[in-house]
DNA sequence: ATTATTAATGCAATTGAGTTGCAATAATAA
DNA sequence: TTATTATTGCAACTCAATTGCATTAATAAT
């Protein structure tokens, strides 16, 4: 299924190009209402997650953001980073800091959701 | 308002004391069959946690699971350990391996949430 | 032991994030 | 231009979790 080009994708890609923190479905359609439904907001982002164009981080208030990869390869992402959700600005973001951490015996990692929640540094 | 001690809470305690994983309400549930309404074991969870009893694991399957507290004090709780997700048996863990990250100057980290996702030891 | 107080429970209804089916639309290939 | 099929909008649905309210029962007071 060869993805197309589309007014919608570019719109929500346009947001996450231009925005420091990560992104849920609510936030994108209420910058963008009107111009597309909530549904295709979901689904431009799963298909933005699918290409690995993006990264999903799900948060502990019920929610998912999304984030663009930064240096990801197609092959080799690294979403080894830790995220923030600031509980009185709301925002999410990814840290710098990256998660290091010694996986069992026998265990084998597919993917880390790695958050930490509290108050960021505008808010604290 | 001050707990009181039921055959609910004692049932839903007993299971988490006997379990290694830690455990969503719909396991709970199901192996409580008919002993209790669904509600009451949400309310059950919810009212140890707040009590710090157990504490709370929110899973990228859209469920969360609950963990007993082990050496956690009243005032000094430290959940500041990883968990793990088996794609396979859908078991949830508390791993050893402790979370260590240097929060960003500025922030006030509340709680972590640290997840990692993909096959235990018995499935990989 | 009896009664009063109110936490806990069961049941039905609701919330809220996210998904799915389907017909209509539009991007890309032929 | 025409054909193919990915994408969209809308409505309906799923699923975890919460809420309202009347009833039950644990604990405190008498
Ligand atoms: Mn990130
Ligand atoms: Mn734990
Ligand atoms: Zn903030
Ligand atoms: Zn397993």
């Amino acid at each position: 299924m060869k993805r197309r080009n589309t007014p919608a994708k570019q719109a929500v890609l346009n947001l996450l190009n231009t925005s420091q923190a990560a992104l849920s479905q609510e936030l994108i359609e209420q910058t963008l209402k009107g111009t597309m439904d909530r549904v295709t907001v979901y689904r431009v982002l799963n298909s933005f997650c699918e290409d690995g164009l993006v990264h999903k981080i799900v948060s502990d208030d019920g929610k998912s953001y999304f984030a663009l990869c930064q240096g990801c390869q197609e092959t080799h992402h690294h979403h080894d980073h830790f995220h923030f959700r600031c509980l009185n600005c709301q925002k999410v973001e990814c840290l710098q800091e990256e998660v290091k951490v010694k996986i069992p015996a026998g265990y084998r990692v597919e993917s880390m959701n790695c958050l930490l929640t509290g108050y960021c540094k505008a808010c604290a």
